[in-house]
DNA sequence: GCCGTTTTCGGCCCGACTGTTTTCAGTCG
């Protein structure tokens, strides 16, 4: 049975958002309000897309899912639609579920303004704001009505707005250095998604440690990059940059600095599995430190998160596996993995160099040399020369093993200079729609490496296009996938694939699975590679590099494969010598 | 409405900040 139309996680979650609210309103029903709120965090950031987990009939694996919102769903999932959902609804004026998504606007003044005003839609709440009506509702005001007016502008002006990690990392790292200008900080450290390396970031979240809170907040909502101050408070502060970036900051002293970066950098599911831990032995968590025995209980301060964990009888989780995803389960049984790090990293298996091998788009730009150059500085053993396969429809397979040829000549002139490093004749061939590759078995035979990647007709279904995939993955030249997924973040999902054929045959004819390490792709993304990682299937960290300063995007890569669960073992460049395996 | 080695009934996180009040409700994370 399928589904009349596709629901993404984020649409499912909003559903249940909206019940929630209509619960909030209706004021006796707090805790089941509660509920549909936990359900819905639990759907948004859930492993998987749950209409998947509903097809398998596993959809109250997720906490906060059981019997009855299953059922729901399960209806939902059927018909497009929800009689329950409608019957709860009922009553409500239509335009108080709009304005649930206006920053600062939640279920009650939603429903007041929608009920009072008799409101349908955003338009006419900014109406209803520019005639001065919401600032004469009771319980309004006139900074209340310019809130929600500015609210409006910035939803309709702002698109979707997640940053990417590199621009995140980038805000991040600017504004901590100005704060740490300041003789009296005497750390800055990321909190939430950042911290936790999710690969794209909504607000930025930083922790300052500090004696002087006051000053530090004085300083950060003066900074000159700052647009508005959201709020200013003496142990927090929110402000939103001129590019339209929201930055919320939280100081701390020292005593306790080590509960606040545990409990702001989440994500919420891990702490709420903690704090239930926590619960059995009558202890209670906050940013301030773990209490024990009721309210007024003894609190211990921690100055390192390690402590804080260690109190709790748990090793340190790294922050990329706070997800509630098994990470307590197995530092409880001291089996947490040894994550792959960034300097585990040997070698980079696909870049583009600036060698013309007539491809027919994207061609890199980054000479031969200052590859091996840079390479060696990143303490690399071996790299990708590589292209792009070149052009079906202008070369004979007769001119490309020329051109192949030719740039092995290129490859080993530059050789001859930088021994310390091995520079591999790699193509990042493409697996074209008709299902073949676009370079012949004696051309791929000339390369040290070769990388299969689809790069056209993307909207392939999902059995024609995991055959079109299988079939590159059973030629015996090819070493790997790359890009598996094909996704672009904020701009495309990329197709699908029958993952478990995928991983069979990878394990069986050895071949890698990519994490491209590039910022937009990250992809085979963290459930993916901790999906591939338990069939056995190896992986590649690679940047897929353009130009120079792109293999720096190694770490992102990595950062997803920490993401994964990934461990050294299961990454087929930290060999110190080219082993696909 | 969800959840469970102290519970299948009876609990359910909590503190900061803001705007509107004149002691607190709503929102957020």
């Amino acid at each position: 049975m399928t589904s009349p139309k596709g629901f993404s996680n984020p649409q499912v979650s909003q559903i249940l958002r909206e019940i929630a609210a209509a619960y909030e309103v209706k004021g006796d029903s707090f805790f089941e309000s509660r509920a549909y709120e936990a359900a819905a965090d639990s759907i948004e950031h859930a492993p998987a897309l749950a209409k998947d987990l509903w097809e398998q009939d596993i959809l109250q694996s997720l906490s906060g899912i059981g019997g009855s919102i299953a059922q729901h769903l399960d209806e939902l999932f059927r018909t497009g639609k929800v009689s329950h959902f409608e019957k709860v609804k009922k009553g409500f004026p239509e335009g108080m579920f709009k304005f649930l998504d206006i920053p600062g606007v939640g279920p009650k003044n939603a429903y007041k303004l929608a009920k009072e005003l008799n409101l349908k839609s955003i338009k006419d709440l900014r109406k209803a704001c520019n005639a001065n009506l919401v600032a004469r509702l009771e319980g309004f005001g006139e900074v209340s009505q310019k809130k929600i007016l500015h609210g409006i502008e910035q939803m309709i002006e702002g698109g979707s707005g997640r940053l990417f990690l590199t621009e995140a990392d980038a805000i991040a790292q600017k504004i901590a250095n100005e704060l740490k200008k300041l003789s009296e900080v005497r750390r800055v450290d990321t909190l939430g998604s950042l911290r936790r390396r999710v690969t794209t970031i909504g607000d930025i979240e930083l922790a300052v440690q500090t004696d002087a809170p006051q000053k530090v907040i004085d300083v950060f909502t003066s900074l000159s990059e700052v647009k508005d101050i959201l709020n200013k408070g003496a142990i927090k502060s929110s402000i939103r940059l001129k590019d339209g970036t929201q930055i919320d900051l939280r100081v701390q002293e020292v005593k306790s600095y080590g509960a606040l970066l545990q409990y702001f950098t989440g994500s919420k599911p891990h702490n709420i599995h903690l704090r239930e831990l926590a619960m059995q032995r009558n202890l209670s968590l906050s940013e301030y430190g773990i209490r024990e025995g009721g309210r007024d209980g003894q609190l211990t301060e921690f100055v390192t998160e390690e402590e804080f964990y260690r109190f709790l009888n748990l090793p340190w989780i790294p922050p990329e596996l706070r997800e509630d995803t098994g990470e307590i389960e197995a530092a409880l049984a001291n089996k947490l993995p040894n994550l792959v790090k960034l300097k585990d990293i040997k070698g980079d298996l696909h870049i583009h160099c600036d060698f013309d091998l007539e491809e027919s788009h994207d061609a890199g730009r980054i000479p031969i040399e200052e590859l091996a150059r840079r390479g060696i500085e990143l303490g690399y053993k071996y790299i990708a020369v590589g292209n792009h396969s070149p052009s079906v429809s202008k070369h004979t397979q007769a001119q490309m093993r020329k051109l192949i040829l030719k740039k092995q000549e290129a490859i080993d002139k530059v050789q001859k200079d930088y021994s310390q490093i091995k520079l591999l004749n790699m193509v990042e061939v493409d697996i074209l729609a008709n299902n073949t590759l676009a370079l012949s078995d004696e051309n791929l035979k000339l390369l040290d490496i070769a990388i299969g990647g689809v790069h056209s007709s993307l909207d392939m279904g999902r059995e024609e296009m995991t055959e079109r995939v299988l079939m590159a993955l059973n030629n015996p030249h090819i070493h790997g996938l790359a890009h598996p997924t094909g996704r672009l973040l904020n701009e495309r999902e990329g197709y699908e694939l029958d993952w478990a054929k995928i991983f069979n045959v990878c394990v069986e004819n050895k071949k890698f699975l990519e994490i491209n390490a590039f910022y937009k792709r990250l992809d085979l993304h963290d459930i993916l590679v901790r999906e591939a990682i338990k069939a056995g299937v190896k992986l590649a960290v690679n940047s897929d590099a353009h130009d120079l300063p792109h293999l720096d995007f190694m770490k992102y890569g990595v950062s997803v494969a920490r993401r994964g669960w990934a461990e050294k073992k299961d990454i087929v460049n930290t060999h110190p010598t080219l082993l696909l395996f």
